[in-house]
DNA sequence: ATTCTAAATGGAAATAATTTCTATTTAGAG
DNA sequence: CTCTAAATAGAAATTATTTCCATTTAGAAT
């Protein structure tokens, strides 16, 4: 029973082969994938399998905290593992090798106001190239 | 030739119709909106006018620094008029009456490194209530 | 003012991502 | 082992956006 398991036994959801799966495909990858990809690599190991059952699934692990959103601003949605849990933080991306980290939030309490509106919400999140990449880690 | 309609020209971009009664639509709005609401708007004006025009003019107003993108994170794209012009800065949106403002970008030096990452980019926006909203001025 | 050409345009159709619907299966509580 | 709410597949629908192509036009050059 991993921490990921937990999560999702935690939220009260069930702990399906399908789910174990795509967390198994999360950690393996190490890196943010679409729905489709995620489909493509659960495909091969259950022959029917559907995608909106992969996006449902995608949506409720990012419920229970198990997947982050990550934001590649063209429209399609992106998910990866979330270390960090619950708690508020952001994540930063490789652009190289597309692996999710989590960074703490900066915004303190300059962020509680600012030009006079009420700040109630907040999204960050940076991109650059991982120690890996920069090594030449991989092309 | 208003502030906009210059930055239009300075692109390289033809000062058209559609052009200036899309700068038109966003500044009487002083709100974001989608192409489709830009387009419901534009085609009261224009009894010919084609959703693909909207977007792509919206897009290339984008590029010449009049529009900025503003994200809802439901896979739609929003713009606002940018005031701020072409300097690094964000946006503050208002949940209630979707006014956007600029705002300054606080990451200094603390962001050319994370976790790591040589850190190439960010993406930063705050969202709450304005100080109209919040005197009640719109429900 | 007239001509000219690259840029802009409308509209139909295509594409792409995501969601809805419905019938069937199954995890896990009792 | 039984039972039920949750999860599932797959087809079809929906929604946003883009592509394509024929026509028009802004604005530079005459
Ligand atoms: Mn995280
Ligand atoms: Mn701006
Ligand atoms: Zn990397
Ligand atoms: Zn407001």
């Amino acid at each position: 029973m991993n921490q990921y398991w937990e999560k999702i036994k935690k939220a009260g959801l069930k702990l399906t082969p399908r789910r174990k799966a795509i967390v198994d495909i999360f950690i393996k990858l190490n890196r943010y994938a679409s729905a489709e990809d995620v489909w493509e690599i659960l495909s091969k190991k259950f022959k029917r399998c559907g995608l909106p059952g992969v996006y449902r699934n995608l949506e409720s692990l990012v419920d229970c905290g198990v997947l982050a959103k990550v934001e590649k601003f063209d429209n399609k949605k992106y998910y990866a593992l979330c270390l960090a849990g619950s708690s508020h933080h952001h994540h930063i991306v490789c652009l190289n090798c597309d692996k999710v980290e989590d960074i703490s939030c900066y915004a303190g309490e300059s962020l509680k106001k600012i030009k006079g509106f009420k700040v109630l919400n907040h999204f960050f999140q940076a991109s650059g190239i991982c120690a890996a990449c920069a090594r030449g880690g991989k092309a």
